[in-house]
DNA sequence: CGCGCTCATGTAATCGAAATCATCGATAAC
DNA sequence: GTTATCGATGATTTCGATTACATGAGCGCG
């Protein structure tokens, strides 16, 4: 009755005060109804419970946080929030972030820093108990961070891994992946191979280049590749598929560093009238929903995303509650997955 | 450095009385230079604003939130964060959320009422100032909130339109849309129409419906209609378009309520030896990323997801603000793109 | 019978910032 | 010269929960 009139004629949310006064005992006999149930007599825990329906009551969140420190919240930073394989990995973490009572605090970077920042601000508010990040870079304030506090600070990337920034991670090993795909092509038959890759500056685009050239080399073919440098988006996959398509000697197979980028690359050899994987064969990276319903149905590699999700709330959950104390990065199994959109070279 | 210990070793994050111990003036002062600095000396503002990157302050936000009873956040649940459609339209929402200083708490309800309720709750516990909702369901306790508060209650709905529900909301005008689609498949020629809907409970089947049942009306075609049930995913679109052309006499033309669902109807065609748009023409709706990218490009329903989201957030803070007293339900534009899945039918 | 122990509960300090009210010096008005 | 006014800042209460500590009833045991 007191608030009633600073939120408009509403009735505003009962405090544990009221509930307290309700069922005639102390706030702290009410908070220990929720937080430690088994402390409280079941008699009064049932004259507290009813209280707090009738009124009903939640507790409000922001006195609970400032009182423990912890938001249950996690800061999930994601490149990309309309890519499909970023919109899975979410989904995983969602899930197993949920089951742990935490909520997820969504941060689409699009790939610019200054949105990285803004979010790592964020955390240092304390707006998160955690940070999950699924870019290749950390705010500086951040990696400051992980310097003075070292395995524990609870922040986890996924997707990535790059040593340097010394957090703990879930990822596969794209570098086998990619000389997987590569031993898959070569044995086909194929010797001219071009490779569409993501921005270097990305883990994930280096390791799978290390794999593309480790396996190029190992066959005495590393002269004979042909790279072009994309930004995992359909249109850089159509346009570099395009110029590697209109060299004097084309490849007669094409890896793209993800499906998205093969989706372009079809197009763009639709567009010069060839076929696939008639006269280009054609692998993408990621194995998205959409990749068995293109045509021709994709070759890729199938990465666990729902389970990499999972996998970095783990990691995550381990270091708020203080379990492990090293450092943990977690290589989780790919698959290569082969469908029609691959097979021997024409000539 | 009192609570050093508490926070194992690590420099705690420095509060407003350690900023203001430094830099030798009151709490207050130094609260008023972040949210009134126009009241506090310029001089006394370079001190304070010395003393916090001195320290690195930065406000603890479940204090501030407990004192002005804000949370600065916004709660968006959505029925399948996979689906490109949604994605984009929460890229809008996080984009227009951001600029206004909120951020995004996400739910990814998978269609389950009990996960939908998880949020109402979290929404309850005053964990956002706001809910944006995408579904078509809104659970009872908002409901009741809804009723007894009015139109200021801070829920607005995406992409459905469900006027019992009460609350403002933004999307295209479905039954409009379904109608141009329908029309430009009767002005090609075609009779004999199949229509793979989605789940009839959720708003945006029914209107597409209804307009599905106008034109076919109107051109006296009604009786060739023939109807299968999908569930907006791939798999669905597969099934039911497979059914539908399975029947004695198919359609020469499907009109699928989703582009994912399109997408199952392009492999069903592909796998009875039929071609599109030869044999069958195909329509999808939403007009996602990849609509463009299939073989054949879809002719789909173009809706501006990323303004849905932004016109959504843009409805939230009007009524968060207190302007804005009465219900708004706004209709953005939707475009008809004819791309080559539709043609002329064959015989 | 009284000491100590346990169990259930109450009392009150606390978390960190915001906001109201108080204060104080300086200026302006009369 | 006294007083009302104003501008800048400080002191203090407040937000709503958690939790360490206090209390007190009930009980067993010597």
């Amino acid at each position: 009755m007191p608030r009633a009139w600073l939120v408009a004629s509403v009735a505003p949310m009962a405090t544990i005060q009221d509930v307290a006064l309700d069922a005639g005992v102390s706030t702290a006999t009410v908070s220990r109804v929720f937080s430690a149930p088994e402390l409280v007599l079941e008699t009064t825990r049932k004259k507290v419970m009813e209280a707090v329906t009738r009124l009903g009551y939640e507790p409000n969140f922001a006195a609970k946080s400032l009182r423990t420190l912890r938001t249950e919240k996690i800061l999930v930073t994601v490149p990309d929030i309309c890519n499909p394989f970023f919109s899975q990995v979410i989904r995983g973490v969602e899930e197993a972030a949920l089951a742990a009572g935490y909520s997820v605090l969504l941060g689409d970077t699009r790939h610019e820093e200054a949105r990285e920042e803004q979010y790592a601000a964020m955390f240092r508010r304390k707006e998160a108990d955690g940070l999950i990040f699924l870019g290749h870079r950390l705010p500086d304030v951040l990696a400051e961070m992980v310097a003075t506090k070292g395995p524990r600070t609870p922040i986890v990337n996924g997707c990535e891994f790059r040593p340097g920034l010394a957090v703990s991670s879930a990822h596969i090993d794209n570098e086998g992946a990619a000389a997987e795909v590569m031993e898959h092509l070569y044995a086909l038959g194929h010797t001219r191979i071009g490779v569409v890759t993501g921005p270097l500056v990305s883990p994930i685009s280096g390791d799978r280049l290390a794999g593309v050239l480790a396996a190029a080399q190992q066959r005495g073919r590393a002269s004979a590749l042909r790279m072009a440098i994309g930004d995992f988006s359909i249109e850089s996959g159509l346009r570099q598929a395009g110029e590697l398509l209109d060299q004097p000697s084309p490849p007669t197979a094409i890896f793209c560093f993800s499906d998205e980028m093969a989706m372009g690359a079809i197009e763009a050899i639709r567009r010069r009238g060839l076929a696939c994987p008639r006269d280009v064969s054609l692998v993408g990276f990621d194995d998205i929903r959409f990749a068995q319903y293109l045509d021709p149905q994709l070759t890729t590699v199938s990465q666990p995303m729902e389970q990499i999700g999972h996998e970095v709330v783990r990691l995550l959950l381990d270091i708020l509650a203080d379990r492990a104390s090293s450092l943990q990065n977690v290589t989780l199994p790919h698959r290569l997955i082969v469908r029609s959109s691959t097979g021997p070279p024409s000539s």
